[in-house]
DNA sequence: CGGGATCCACCTGGATACTG
DNA sequence: CAGTATCCAGGTGGATCCCG
């Protein structure tokens, strides 16, 4: 999509969104983490148009989510691969799938998450590295971290305040947008 | 976003997608998710245009995971609040914060996930429900599940026919999209 | 202050055709 | 088969103005 701004921004959702935040993006990681490589799997499977699929794969090549790599030398094939940066967007799609079947599946599961070696159906739970303990959404918070720049301190602050019910009160960050 | 298509496949990823498959809706939720609940505080966080902002918010209201709520009588004042859809949403934030900060801050964290009572820093992991165990994305996946429709089992028989090296073989799925 | 309406340049994305 | 090129309708999103 190569929204810009958001590029720029200092929040962490913001720049992933800066890279993925289209949904054919998202469609082509998608394939290509369950298996697909080659373009014309990503299109017929997706139902997306050459042109658009050919900017798309262009532009998470630029972004560093995808390398091009030739698989045949005569004549000349190319298929596509994820690279780390790729392969670690697994847990976004999980999460998308998850909610997904949740909210917009009344048939029930279209989908279904499998220990892959025992196709052992699996449920996750999110815990504590530490203690091990299950961690409930509810229960934590993303608060600035170490390096945050200004936005992300004023914002925090600002939603504290408003929080503890300090009213009214403007939000006004030090600079346009984050 | 409204992406037409994506909302009447059989794949919840693209069901998601649907749904909040461009920039403007997520930073929305991520605003909402974080505290804030007022127009113009989305506005100004978010920097995006009043008319967009208008739209995405009547199309996240539609699809059932924002609500608006009356909060003053006169002048009459609304605020905008997470439905259980729309909390349900947060494990996907968190992913793409935690994607975000480790392949696009080179600066550091901007973010970082506290356990909210004790502002005790936290890392997370997902394990195995039923035992306890860790699991790595590299050893689960996504696989028809019992309402699976020919579409999704099609694309699973293929790929698996892809990964054991039948080739070549084509894919050519029952309907168009998915 | 909390929005909705309007205008408009630009981009997206579908269809189709074409090339190596 | 793996794309690129072109055309074009329609949507997106920024700016601006408006109204209660």
């Amino acid at each position: 999509m190569k929204n810009t701004p958001l590029y720029e921004t200092s929040c962490p959702i913001a720049r992933s969104l800066g890279r993925i935040g289209d949904s054919w993006s998202v469609m082509i990681l998608r394939d290509i983490t369950a298996g697909f490589t080659r373009f014309d799997e990503f299109q017929k499977s997706c139902g997306i148009a050459p042109n658009i699929l050919s900017r798309r794969l262009k532009d998470l090549i630029d972004d560093g989510l995808l390398e091009k790599v030739k698989y045949s030398l005569s004549p000349p094939r190319y298929e596509y691969q994820l690279t780390q940066k790729g392969k670690d967007f697994r847990p976004v799609l999980l999460a998308l799938a998850v909610w997904g079947t949740k909210h917009f599946s009344p048939e029930g599961p279209q989908l279904q998450l499998v220990e892959t070696e025992t196709h052992r159906p699996l449920r996750t739970a999110m815990v504590d590295a530490a203690t091990g303990e299950v961690v409930v959404p509810e229960a934590y918070s993303l608060v600035p971290g170490p390096a945050a720049d200004p936005i992300i301190r004023y914002r925090h602050a600002y939603l504290r305040q408003k929080k503890a019910g300090v009213e009214p009160l403007k939000f006004t960050p030090p600079e346009k947008q984050g």
